[in-house]
DNA sequence: GACTTCAGATGACCTATGTCAATAACGTCG
DNA sequence: CGACGTTATTGACATAGGTCATCTGAAGTC
């Protein structure tokens, strides 16, 4: 099946490079297998392309594949808010169970491919398989406390801190995947990243100066690097 | 069982005033009665008593039975984060699920009951029961959709703005338990509520005292009146 | 290859909220 | 009942970060 798209190379879970990131590690290769049938894989998605808007019914969480996303909402103002970047390996769309409805968009920051795990199916299989529904579980109270704490970050902390904070996250998001953990391309704009720390543009370009003059990174647009991991970790407390 | 216990008058979940709160609406008399035998109820608590403190094992999620529960961390600089508060029918304590450990510690604002709901048997009866897990699953991911909304006020209003947030949320949450949206007390102090929101309490006060001057609201140090629900509600938007 | 657009950087200035300090009101404990 | 600690209020002042305006360079695009 889709034989038109071409990242589909890794056809199945087993197979899929990201497998150790998005599956429990105690799935026997049998259970695997039958969360493999399930899943829909594939959805190759160009920059800017949405997976899903806000308030449309709730089907399915995702995977990311490749590429990234970035989920946001928009406040009755009218006003975007980021709500999270999603790399390759994460799950992503859980918003949507509690109210049947997407609370979030989901967009492709860049060219991406996205799993497609309709949740009725995961439900049924959580049934028959417990440690899937373990897994579920904890994915989703990681979830809460990842936003815990975000909320955390923008409640009590300084602009160095949070931008600290953020490239320090992904730094160790792409350590987790074996990409290098001090020099990577961020994937979202500097709007992104204000948006999703709680300032403005300015003062994130700001912050990227100051860090820079302070010898703690090189930053040639979006491409970073981090000079001094250890001052940038104590930044980020 | 428990026969100490003073709070201790109704004796099972199909009795409890609070069950259509946090209780699924499918559930069978049958279904229910099973979930309350895994149910521990009663467990009486003085004001500032812990329920749980961070880093302690998670064993439990529990519902709030009378009184009123605060959440927080504790970051590494040792300062305090509230992160939630929780009211009569409210489940609390899901954080714990991802790590095996509660990464909040909770405590009693005032004299509350708590019903502590073990997670491993939670586990095994959702299993059993199709709709109780479904209904966990909506359970966390409306505490994930909870959360971002608290990271966006966080993110993108004033202080006034956080304030009327927080006001009109305790209200509703109110009237979801047959009491007035209009005339309550706070159960949290003003050092609380400014950490719940990210502000100091100095501007908590100031803020009481212009929506007093506004004929917003009237304060007599927990207890509220909310004089114009409509004008807080196109602040709070 | 000039023209436009957009993302990012930088400077000058402004303001919402934090900080610090003083005071008041209340509860509790000897 | 008086003394003390805790919580809330209020004022004066400081500042981190927002706002607005300008500039640069890279990426399309006709």
């Amino acid at each position: 099946m889709d034989a038109k798209c071409p990242h589909n190379t890794e056809v199945h879970c087993g197979d899929c490079r990201m497998n150790s990131l998005c599956l429990p590690l105690a799935l026997q290769t049998k259970e695997i297998s039958q969360l493999d049938e399930i899943v829909q894989r594939g959805r190759p998605l160009q920059k800017d392309g949405h997976i899903y808007h806000a308030g449309e019914e709730f089907k399915s969480i995702f995977a990311v594949r490749s590429g990234s996303i970035k989920s946001y909402t928009v406040t009755n103002q009218g006003q975007e808010q980021v709500t999270g970047f999603h790399l390759p390996g994460e799950i992503f769309g859980m918003d949507g169970i509690g109210h049947n409805r997407y609370t979030n968009s989901a967009l492709a920051m860049e060219t991406a491919a996205v799993c497609e795990i309709p949740f009725s199916s995961l439900q049924e299989l959580s049934i028959a398989i417990p440690s899937l529904q373990r897994h579920f579980f904890q994915l989703m109270s990681k979830e809460i406390t990842n936003d815990q704490s975000l909320i955390t970050l923008l409640s009590k902390n300084t602009a160095e801190e949070r931008v600290a904070t953020l490239l320090l996250s992904i730094a160790n998001r792409n350590m987790r995947r074996k990409l290098s953990g001090t020099r990577f391309r961020l994937p979202m704009s500097r709007a992104d990243i204000g948006n999703y720390l709680g300032l403005t543009v300015e003062t994130v370009s700001r912050v990227f100066g100051r860090f820079q003059k302070q010898n703690l990174l090189l930053v040639d647009k979006k491409e970073i690097e981090i000079l001094d991991f250890e001052k940038l970790q104590a930044l980020a407390n």
